[in-house]
DNA sequence: GTCTATAAATCGATAGAC
DNA sequence: GTCTATCGATTTATAGAC
């Protein structure tokens, strides 16, 4: 267990420069409007520098990709160890609440830009996280009303932290807002 | 009041077609995603051809805006004419949640992809509506509070109609669904 | 790990015929 | 309203020196 600088990821500290820099970017213009150009030019390289990292722009989206799934998997493993489903639930949600508010242009960028969709559908790995995801947050029977309740939830959490209404909360009050509303949300109180 | 075909904006037909053609790939891959060239492809005709309806790329993402924008107008200027602010607000999320259902894909392109939120911003027109939707769902003090459940609920209607868990459901399904839960988050009922 | 240089493809946009 | 043809800029991606 040696003293990992960000993330425990397993990438050089030249990767962790690309990705960081690749989220900013991607969340400014969008994955598709974002060239590795304009990567290089943000870390102050060029972009065969780049290519060294990563040998193609889908290693990149990948590696975003990995990052914040990496954080939504752990919460999910985390509350399917809960006894019953309503805790799993709440378990969850607080997990989705605090990765969203904490990075909160990540959230942005992994739930709402088409081709990041794309990527989590086309990958079993993230696949399976987000059926995971969607199973615990739905608890039971899979009805119409307990389906929109999740999909609500899950659009809540990850659209509300980058509205430009909240921009200059402080994680905090965010994210004790957050709960607040979305506790009202939730059946069985 | 002439007989006019899908909106009632002031597009022939063939800028109905390239606009509509143009919606259904920035849902897919992005507004940065999406060449002209692509745009062409879907409908049938040349680059040049497209160009002849738009002069610019830029010139379809504002006539994307403008067709959304029109409808989430209408409901904030209804709601503005109801006499208390409880009210006023109430009217305008059932506006909201009208226009996100029927349009799904729509106010996933509107609300999700940074070059048109961008655009959205650019624009006068387009700030003074975003405004005033904004002051309608607060409805009074402007508190850390409010603006989180504003905040919240705007990206709860706009995300939650395109969640994958509720892709195979109905209008009216998801209409009385997303209601139900979002009354919950409402102050004094 | 970073650089220069360049290939090959595609992009947005324009000109002019029909 | 649509086409062919093209320009110039930019894109992804590669090769090879340091």
């Amino acid at each position: 267990m040696k003293a990992e600088p960000p993330q425990s990821t397993g990438n050089t500290a030249a990767q962790t420069r690309v990705i960081e820099a690749a989220v900013a970017l991607f969340g400014e213009h969008g994955i598709g409007g974002t060239s590795l150009q304009m990567i290089a030019d943000s870390i102050g390289v060029t972009k065969a520098a780049v290519y060294h990292q990563y040998k193609a722009k889908d290693a990149i989206i990948l590696a975003v990709a990995e990052a914040v799934m990496a954080g939504l998997e752990e919460g999910v493993t985390a509350a399917e160890g809960e006894r019953s489903r309503a805790r799993a639930r709440d378990v969850l949600i607080a997990h989705m609440i605090d990765l969203a508010v904490e990075r909160r242009e990540w959230a942005g960028v992994l739930q709402r830009d088409p081709i990041m969709l794309r990527c989590l559908q086309e990958h079993a790995r993230f696949r399976d996280v987000m059926k995971r995801v969607n199973r615990t947050l739905i608890g039971g029977a899979p009805d119409p009303r307990t389906r929109v309740l999740a999909a609500t939830l899950a659009a809540t959490i990850a659209g509300a932290v980058i509205h430009p209404l909240v921009a200059d909360l402080d994680d905090a009050t965010l994210r004790a807002e957050l709960w607040r509303h979305i506790r009202k949300m939730l059946p069985s109180r």
